[in-house]
DNA sequence: AAGCCAATCAACCGCCGTGAG
DNA sequence: ACTCACGGCGGTTGATTGGCT
C-alpha cells in the first residue's frame, strides 16, 4: 500500500506560475501568515498543490530573498560549507541570508562544480582530482603536439599553469574561510539559530522591503502590487510572531 | 535567418523525519 | 507501539534563453 498523495492531483495546475497566481498566494500569506500548506491553495483560490505553493513562496515570492548571482563571499561560504556538510543544501542555505536551498543547489551545479573541476578539485570530496603525472602532458596538449599546433600547445600550457595557481589560490581561500568563518561545527552538529538571531529589531525589519522592488523587477513579473501589499501590511506583520520567525 | 546545442533555473517528484492521535 | 499526514529536503526534469555555426 503506497503513501497517500499530498493532495488531490486531479484538476490541479502544474508548470510555471502566472502573475495572477502569485498575486493570490502573496495576498493570502500577507493576510493570514503561513499556516497549513495543504489548506493554502483552497483558501487562496488556487488550483495548485500545497507543496507547490510552499515552494513558490519559499523559493521565489518571499520578500527577504536576494536576487542575482552569489557574491564572491557567498560563493566562498558555499564552498566551505559544502566541504563540511556535503549536499545538505538547506543547512548551507541557512547560513546565507536571503538565499534558498534551491538557488544554492542550482548555483553549485551550474557554476561552482564546473569552476572547481576546472581548477582540478573534485567538487564532491574537495580534494585534488587524480591528475595526469607532471611528465605526461594532458591529452589535449598531446594532440596539439601531434598536430604541430604550437599556438594551441601554448594555450594548453597556459591553462595548466593557471590551473595550478588557481588551485593554490583556492586552497588558501578555503583555509582562510575555515579560519575566519563564524560557523564552527562538525558534520553532524549544525548549530540552531538562537532566539536573538532571528528576532530582528524593527529597523532591520524594513530591509527586505527596500530590496523588494528590485526583486520584483528582476523576476520579470509585474510584482509592484506585492511591494505595495507588503508596505501596507507591514504593521500587521510586525505583530505576527510566525512571520518574524520565518523572515529572520 | 534558421537550426542546433549547452547552460540556466523554476518547478516537480518522491523519500524521509517528525509529531499528533 | 503504531499509523498517518504534513513539512522539508535533495535529486531530477523540462522549458526557456543565449551563443554558436
Amino acid at each position: 500500500m503506497g503513501r497517500q498523495p499530498c493532495c488531490e492531483k486531479v484538476g490541479l495546475k502544474k508548470g510555471p506560475w502566472t502573475a495572477e497566481e502569485d498575486k493570490k498566494l502573496v495576498n493570502f500569506i500577507l493576510t493570514n501568515g503561513q499556516c497549513c500548506w495543504r489548506a493554502v491553495p483552497k483558501l487562496a483560490g488556487l488550483l495548485r498543490c500545497g507543496k507547490s505553493c510552499r515552494l513558490r513562496w519559499t523559493n521565489y515570492l518571499r520578500p527577504d530573498l536576494k536576487r542575482g548571482l552569489l557574491s564572491k563571499e557567498e560563493e566562498k561560504m558555499v564552498i566551505d560549507l559544502h566541504s563540511q556538510l556535503g549536499n545538505r543544501w538547506s543547512k548551507i542555505a541557512s547560513h546565507l541570508p536571503g538565499r534558498t536551498d534551491n538557488e544554492i543547489k542550482n548555483y553549485w551545479n551550474t557554476h561552482i562544480k564546473k569552476k572547481l573541476r576546472k581548477m582540478g578539485i573534485d567538487p564532491m570530496t574537495h580534494k585534488p582530482l587524480p591528475s595526469v603525472p607532471p611528465d605526461e602532458p594532458p591529452q589535449q596538449a598531446a594532440d596539439a603536439i601531434d598536430r604541430g599546433d604550437s599556438q594551441k600547445l601554448d594555450d594548453e600550457i597556459e591553462t595548466t599553469t593557471s590551473q595550478e595557481s588557481l588551485m593554490r589560490d583556492m586552497e588558501s581561500l578555503l583555509e582562510t574561510a575555515s579560519a575566519t568563518s563564524p560557523v564552527h561545527f562538525c558534520t553532524d552538529e549544525v548549530p540552531l539559530l538562537q532566539p536573538h538571531e532571528f528576532a530582528a529589531p524593527s529597523s532591520e525589519f524594513q530591509t527586505p522591503c527596500t530590496e523588494w522592488q528590485e526583486s520584483a523587477y528582476l523576476c520579470g513579473n509585474d510584482l509592484d502590487f506585492i511591494y505595495d501589499e507588503w508596505e501596507s501590511q507591514r504593521s500587521v506583520l510586525e505583530d505576527h510572531e510566525s512571520w518574524k520567525f520565518e523572515l529572520f
